[in-house]
DNA sequence: CGCCATCTTGAGCAACCTCAAGTTGAGTGG
DNA sequence: CCACTCAACTTGAGGTTGCTCAAGATGGCG
């Protein structure tokens, strides 16, 4: 129910039931496997909707998120091609999930994930996934709970680096605001980071925005705590 | 790898392969499916050690934690009674374990587990109990994110009441500077927060400092953000 | 070219931390 | 049974980080 890069349930997805259940529906728009394409900040479910779903992303970014009742939102993950997300234990949606880009997912059934369980390597690869995500919450709970501002936005790039490896240039795809909701953070705060870190000389923020130069890997990772 | 209360995964090593794998070898101390006693504040795991064994709590509680190279220290989770921790998706653990109280947990050869693979509810169970720990571990990103100091006392409160199952007067079992550790915060924070929380009505702290009198659940609740 | 969402910057403030004393309860030894 | 000790906890004063509120900058897009 979180990000799982080396996906090795969507490839078995992919080769076995989806597309002969796409085949032999012959449609792309809902059920088992089917594909939605989705824009910008559309919601793909809320927290609290029935999981009759759970997805893997093949085109740009989903983040998942839960909510205070005042509005004040935590984003646990975002969800690059190739991660699966929204397995759940029970039969709801423990948090929302909407397109932080332009984006592309596909929908698996949940019930087809207790039919196949016969399949040996298959539960096994489904256990490997949530575990991977368990293991990045982990280590998200000691970022938000024990890093200053500099050093969560200094993982989240070293992190960003490595799941969009770009070398030394990374194109971030979300806004500041999802940056600053998934690191415990204001906009300002995230905003006010990364122009310290670029007069440090350790990053370089060209006129747009979004694309972030890492120019001393080296002193990133040592601000990483 | 985190806590599992409701744990079906226990219940079928005690009946299956566990009882008889102790029986096969007559010992307690050591191996498969033995028992470890550790008084308290003694390592069970340390980060970084070979994951070869997965554990239950049968007695006292057990936390986990990742340092950070300056000894900042974030507790993910403590682990009571029927609670299954340390399964790993990788060969190595990804936090340390310490006794929080004197404690005794049972020790599963982790290769076992591949090994009952073809045991069709088992990686299901297994599944369900890793799917568990996620949950609680994404409410707990929600609290060191975006809950206040007041708030995530709060909502410790109340989850310990619900976990340790007082009707009214909970005992919490771990010191200020663990639950500082897990909440995000400082000792004295936990302090003036419980101290704040009883000005106010809402709990009544005795002398012995470890036990909590809840005098007002509604307010407590109201107060989780 | 002009609009507008997004981002940055600034000033002041609140929450929480740090450092430093107190307090207390539980265990210990006489 | 009582004094003593010590770890654990509480309380206080002051500092720092990051937040809030507000205003400006800017780049993308129509």
């Amino acid at each position: 129910m979180q990000t799982v890069t080396n996906a090795p349930i969507a490839r078995h997805f992919e080769a076995g039931m989806l597309s002969r259940a796409m085949a032999a529906q012959g449609r792309r728009s809902c059920g088992v496997g089917s594909v939605r394409v989705l824009e910008k900040d559309e919601e793909l479910f809320a927290e609290g909707d029935p999981a009759v779903f759970f997805y893997r992303v093949t085109e740009g970014v989903i983040r998942t998120s839960k909510l205070l009742s005042d509005g004040r939102r935590q984003i646990d993950a975002f969800h690059f091609p190739g991660d699966v997300f929204g397995v759940e234990a029970g039969d709801e949606h423990r948090f929302s999930a909407e397109a932080a880009t332009a984006a592309t997912v596909i929908a698996y059934r949940r019930r087809d994930l207790d039919e196949l369980h016969f399949d040996e390597t298959f539960s096994r690869e489904v256990l490997d996934a949530v575990m991977h995500a368990l293991e990045r919450a982990q280590r998200h709970m000691l970022l938000l709970g024990r890093k200053s501002a500099i050093e969560k936005i200094a993982t989240f790039l070293v992190d960003m680096a490595e799941r969009l490896d770009g070398d030394d240039a990374i194109e971030l795809p979300m806004s500041r605001l999802d940056i600053a909701d998934h690191l415990g953070l204001t906009i300002e705060t995230v905003s006010r980071s990364l122009t310290e870190l670029e007069r440090k000389g350790i990053i370089h923020v060209p006129a747009s925005r979004r694309t972030i130069v890492l120019r001393d890997k080296a002193a990133l990772a040592r601000l990483n705590g």
